[in-house]
RNA sequence: GCUGCCGUAGCUCAGUCGGUAGAGCAUACCCUUGGUAAGGGUAAGGUCGGUGGUUCGAUUCCACUCGGCAGCACCA
């Protein structure tokens, strides 16, 4: 006997062992319409496979939060089919599925076109249309190795050989097709439906690893319908018309140009955005009472060498000869001269915590193909800050500084945030002791603070581990931006020390921590996060005051200079145009506000009010049009 | 850095199967003073990314190079 029970609570009696499929039949004809595969104890299985003993069992369909990675995995596969069929001397290696879509890796000598996308896709609608049972198999694994190498897919044995001895092989065959695969999978072709799309080629390094050759990646997304599909595409075009780059150009913010690569042209509106998050940030950081300084671009390659930056980062390091022959890098990061203002004078534990902060800029030589508008850049400012503290110290500086953050990104109008902790890392300086203690410290720190973390494992910096702060955006991306990273390597490899309580000469524990990130970067995730429509506190052009008739031009003149006085970034429109031709124009630089002006408003001494995105205006007082934008346009308290 | 694609006016793009290029928008000037998302006219604007080669002749073909885009790798 097996007894089955659903997820419901209701236990069903088989004779003996049965599929899931046979299940689905017997709960109802409708769901074993909808059945694509089963969920045994947890675990998700092919429809077909067979329950032999006691089990729960859950019925997989496409409401099923994991349906669609079954889907796209499927997807990879039929694609694989479809690519063996049309060009038979292709190489298969791996098809995962992958956030929103799926991929599959071809080796072959040529790389593909954009035409043969479009007969992929063709045959993969054929395939569909076909309806191929998809079935799975147990092989021996010498037997697959030899089937593998037989059929000239070097690729697939060399997974085979490396996939652990306890773990059976297990092959799916669709049709003419085989492949080694882990499953689950769909019992059919014709399930795939017809909501995907071949989006993009590429190049990709075999099992990730630079060093190795390149294969074929054909990008694809699938959903379970059309109108999934077209809101997928239509959130891609959505991010396109929000891309920074586009907007910088359209709204005038910034330009790149070949002759400083990876290094930002901050046009006079892109400028004012910058200084007034720097502002912002400057008024935060001494509430909570850091220190700011400033430290040299140019630093002796000596300093780096004894930071330990000159082992792991010369690559990623400018540096120069100078004339009179000394060997010299541009800073990449602060923290080393941070070090060196602390260790002026001497430090009693009474000095700690000392929170020394800087908008440092730095430089990175980031191999070309990092580099992307002004989110990667060889040329950035960070801000940057470094906690000298005891360690009993680090929980109550990681508590403060959580809130900090919080309070930042919310602020900006981030409030999904999320942490992820980095422990050691393969290559790291100091002893496993120094980790142990490092790594306990944060974790408790974090909790303490009240974080949710996801462990990130081995991704910590070498001289100790992180708190990573990743937050959404408004169309779902995530980006990571804020750091906090407790270092006990560079208090010793530079010297700095402390006099304690006791008289004795202590090492402070360093604090790496960073909000934003850099400058650059974060502003560039603040334009597609708002889609260049900035909050008023923000936005570079807060007041267009426009005439109507260029009679009003000094009225129009006198309403500029009195939001100028009262703090306002305004600018006044007094060109030979029709006044629905600056409302278009100004609307599209995305404006927060516009003051129209005509003979009424000159004669009257008012204001039409025209907020951005509204079609409605509201005439009002000069003085009172003054007061109101003034209250709109304040930076966050 | 690797693979692929791309580089024509300020922007978006067309075009030349080898005979030095065109549109729309933007710009300047003129007319128009118009009440909330494009009023009309005229003009100006390009060593077709750079260097070299093939050719009577190269923006077009070839090589190299620089830059951009996508993905991979990288992001201490």
């Amino acid at each position: 006997m097996v007894a089955i029970t659903l997820p419901d609570g209701k236990v069903r009696q088989y004779p003996g062992p049965v599929t899931g499929e046979v299940v689905a039949r017997d709960i109802g004809p409708g769901l074993a319409k909808a059945a694509l595969a089963i969920r045994v104890d947890g675990v998700m299985r092919d429809l077909k496979a067979t329950l032999d003993r006691d089990c729960h069992l859950a019925i997989v369909t496409a409401k099923d939060a994991d349906a669609l990675d079954l889907l796209r995995h499927d997807a990879a596969h039929v694609m694989a089919e479809a690519v063996k069929e049309l060009y038979p001397e292709t190489q298969v290696t791996i098809g995962p599925s992958i956030e929103n879509g799926f991929y599959y890796d071809f080796a072959r000598p040529t790389p593909f076109t954009p035409e043969d996308l479009e007969r992929i896709e063709a045959r993969m609608h054929e395939i569909v249309a076909r309806d191929e049972a998809i079935t799975c198999e147990v092989w021996d694994r010498d037997d697959a190795i030899h089937f593998f190498e037989a059929a000239g897919e070097a690729y697939k044995a060399e997974i085979i050989s490396s996939i652990p001895g306890d773990q059976s092989i297990t092959l799916y065959r669709q049709g003419d097709f085989i492949d080694l695969c882990r499953g689950p999978h769909l019992p059919s072709t014709a399930r795939l439906g017809k909501a995907f799309k071949l989006m993009k080629l590429a190049g990709a390094y075999w099992r990730g690893d630079a060093r190795n050759e390149m294969l074929q990646r054909i990008y694809g997304t699938a959903w379970f319908d059309k109108k999934d599909l077209d809101a997928y595409l239509t959130m891609l075009e959505e991010a396109e018309k929000r891309d920074h780059r586009r907007l910088g150009r359209e709204m005038s913010l910034f330009h790149l140009q070949e002759e400083a690569v990876g290094s930002v042209f901050w046009h006079p509106k892109g400028w004012v955005l910058y200084r007034t998050i720097e502002a912002y940030m400057r008024r935060r950081l001494e509430a909570n009472n850091y220190v700011e300084v400033k430290t040299p671009q140019l630093v002796d390659f000596s300093l780096w060498e004894a930071s330990g930056h000159a082992d792991k980062f010369v690559e990623n390091m400018f540096t120069v000869k100078t004339q009179d022959d000394r060997h010299l890098a541009v800073k990449p990061m602060n923290c080393p001269c941070h070090v060196q203002i602390y260790r002026q004078g001497i430090k009693s534990y009474r000095d700690l915590p000392l929170r020394m902060a800087e908008f440092g800029s730095c430089h990175r030589y980031e191999p070309s193909g990092a580099l992307h508008g002004i989110m990667r850049v060889r040329a950035f400012t960070q801000d940057d800050a470094h906690i000298f503290c005891t360690e009993e110290q680090i929980t109550s500086e990681t508590i403060a500084f959580c809130e900090l953050l919080k309070q930042v990104y919310a602020d900006f109008g981030f409030t999904d945030v999320r942490v992820k902790f980095s422990d050691r890392p393969a290559k790291r300086a100091g002893t496993d002791a120094d980790w142990d203690r490092s790594e306990a410290a944060l974790k408790s720190a974090a909790s303490a603070a009240g974080l949710e973390t996801t462990l990130n494992p081995g991704e910590g910096a070498f001289y100790g581990p992180k708190l990573e702060f990743v937050l959404r955006d408004a169309i779902g991306r995530d980006w990571q931006c804020g750091t906090l990273q407790v270092d006990t390597v560079l208090p010793q490899r530079l010297d700095a020390a402390y006099v304690a309580e006791d008289g004795s000469k202590k090492r402070p524990v360093m604090l790496h921590r960073a909000i934003l990130g850099s400058f650059e970067r974060f502003l560039g995730i603040l334009i597609e996060h708002h889609a260049g429509r900035f909050p008023d506190w923000l936005a570079p052009v807060q007041v267009v005051v426009a005439t109507i008739v260029s009679e009003a031009d000094p009225y129009a003149r006198e309403v500029a200079a009195s939001l100028k006085a009262a703090g306002l970034r305004v600018e006044t429109d007094l060109r030979n145009e029709k006044i629905t031709y600056k409302v278009r124009e100004h609307s599209l630089a995305k404006v927060p506000t516009m003051l129209v002006v005509g003979r009424r408003e000159a004669e009257q001494r008012t204001v039409a009010i025209r907020r951005l995105g509204g079609a409605e205006q509201e005439i009002v007082a000069l003085d009172k049009a003054v007061a109101t934008l003034v209250a709109a346009s304040a930076p966050p308290a």
